[in-house]
DNA sequence: CGATTGACGATACCTTGTCTCAGTAATATG
DNA sequence: CATATTACTGAGACAAGGTATCGTCAATCG
């Protein structure tokens, strides 16, 4: 197999940018992440991916997040989830409880909500963490 | 010991009032979180008591939290932490990520943000989680 | 004072990750 | 292209946080 183009996902492209190295392993890792259309656990990874170790996805799946084009979030009850970040530019998730789909959005209100509450908090602010829990329309309808 | 009032603590009224027994393993956890200022990690809870047995531990938090007089949270790594909820109304917590010290607040606005935010979000908002991490006066200090 | 049922402690197990380490593949260099 | 270098890999051990099981024990009710 002479093969392939240097078309790399935009995973790849970005721990490429890094300077990382794009291996086998990464390829076929992000590949299946590219496949799941709303978020993935780890373990759904490792599921799939059988010929690929466990930690060589678990260390993929870190680089993809250093990368900012992964990014880890937590449901209701601290299960941890993953969604493909495409932006860039800082936003937060709303994820549906019932399916998993994660959508992402960007309000300015919130940023804007935060500086207001500087004053009201004592010490500096130096982050956050912000998820919103949903049932996605897809899923109030089949419960429906 | 013919012993002993019935003057529990806060902690304890609260999984009494939901029905659940007041036991001697009960009383002397609610007794080393209370003990806690700033936040706790089961695993210190644990520590401290080490007739008591990890599991009743962590059961003993679960009912704390479902009775919700505690709450679960999370530091940027997602570290979890407990801390003692006093008020009882929905409120937020700011995290100081150099000693633990968590901080309440009610930031209405972060209520009315989220309404808003209803209309951009595709499907029904079910419920949010929301950590403000900070660093506290006493860690600005101590570190400038 | 029993009887009943919830709670206990020990321990095994699960999940989500990380670390180690010997072997291997990707890149750089001659 | 051959080879040296170095990053990466996979297996498996380990760690943290938590849950399930199970035989025993003790709170509570009558």
């Amino acid at each position: 197999m002479t093969s392939a183009p240097a078309t790399h996902s935009d995973l790849l492209n970005a721990i490429e940018d890094r300077g990382y190295r794009i291996t086998s392993a990464r390829r076929v890792i992000a590949g299946a992440i590219e496949e799941t259309p709303d978020g993935f656990t780890a373990e759904q990874i490792c599921g799939r991916l059988p010929n690929v170790g466990r930690a060589t996805v678990y260390r993929a799946i870190k680089l993809f997040q250093d990368a900012e084009v992964v990014c880890k979030l937590a449901l209701p009850d601290g299960a941890p989830r993953y969604a493909v970040d495409a932006g860039g530019r800082h936003h937060h998730h709303a994820i549906c409880t019932g399916c998993g789909a994660v959508q992402d959005f960007r309000a300015s209100t919130i940023e804007r909500v935060l500086r207001a509450i500087e004053t009201d908090v004592e010490g500096q602010i130096t982050g956050h963490r912000m998820e919103i829990y949903v049932t996605c329309h897809a899923c109030l309808a089949s419960a429906g």
